[in-house]
DNA sequence: TGTTTATCCTACTAAATAGATAGGATAATA
DNA sequence: TATTATCCTATCTATTTAGTAGGATAAACA
């Protein structure tokens, strides 16, 4: 065991830079008026983020519909639905995967823990059912059009 | 890059072990009447959870003030405030870490992204201030008290 | 005082993961 | 047919997680 919480420096953060490039990269595009594509290496300069990872993010956005793209010179990726009907726990789970904190409590990726052999008396259970609610109100009530300055 | 969300096996959950294992046993202290020591053993069997893993887990508890300890026969971890006293907030910081999903948005492990230029007009940090908001009500409002069945 | 008991503490390890990078295949445009 | 930009597979390194090993320390008790 390294990591000590408050003693040491190394913190523990939940949120991939996978998912936050993907988020910034979607809410860049959805910024674009139009839908011409927009190539790979305009939105990583933009944001600041390597062309490369960018480039399997991208792709895997493409294969789950969030984007179409195009080939060749003048294209790139572009959005294929209105920012407006793309919500959040859509994104989130396709980038980061489950919301829930624990397998036991995923509405989408449910899995039973092998440790615990009863859900309904298990703390840890309650807690993070509570804790998967209120993520998900917040995603389910923001569309990538909430996420544009 | 393995994982890819939905087509693949793997899923990134992000509670870890040691949170889990460190909320039960809390839970199972909280539940003993009085304040007599339990053994390491006891609650690693009661909770199947490794002994060796759970010791450097009580351990680091202790020394966040959560738990006492006393040596030898008769000896084990004992909680040393009420339970409706010890708030998830509080035990979350320091098994888990930030609550914050990016240091961003972190009250207690604040942190400026290297990435980012300006927080104001990031997609990213506005959407994760909402959802800290969000998991912070639900740890503000419940206590060690609330996790016994 | 010496034996038992249980925590304390340091060090180590295996497996998995994150976050990339490299390099070429494919397809579209001009 | 040359250029452009996505597509795709493979590889790499540092870090982290989860757990183990083994002994030091201290308290109880005979």
């Amino acid at each position: 065991m390294v990591s000590e919480g408050l003693l040491f420096a190394y913190l523990r953060y939940m949120l991939s830079k996978k998912t936050k490039y993907g988020l910034k990269a979607l809410t860049y595009l959805a910024s674009q008026q139009g839908n011409t594509p927009v190539q790979i290496s305009g939105i990583a300069k933009h944001e600041n983020i390597s062309q490369k990872f960018l480039e399997s993010i991208l792709l895997s956005l493409r294969k789950t519909g969030f984007l179409g793209s195009k080939k060749g010179k003048g294209g790139g990726y572009y959005l294929i639905k209105d920012p407006k009907e793309i919500l959040m726990t859509d994104v989130m789970r396709v980038l980061e995967g489950p919301i829930a904190m624990v397998p036991c409590v995923s509405l989408n990726f449910y899995e039973k823990c092998d440790d615990c052999p009863d859900e309904a008396s298990c703390s840890v259970h309650r807690l993070m059912l509570e804790v998967r609610d209120s993520a998900l109100e917040v995603y389910r009530s923001r569309t990538l059009a909430d996420l544009i300055f």
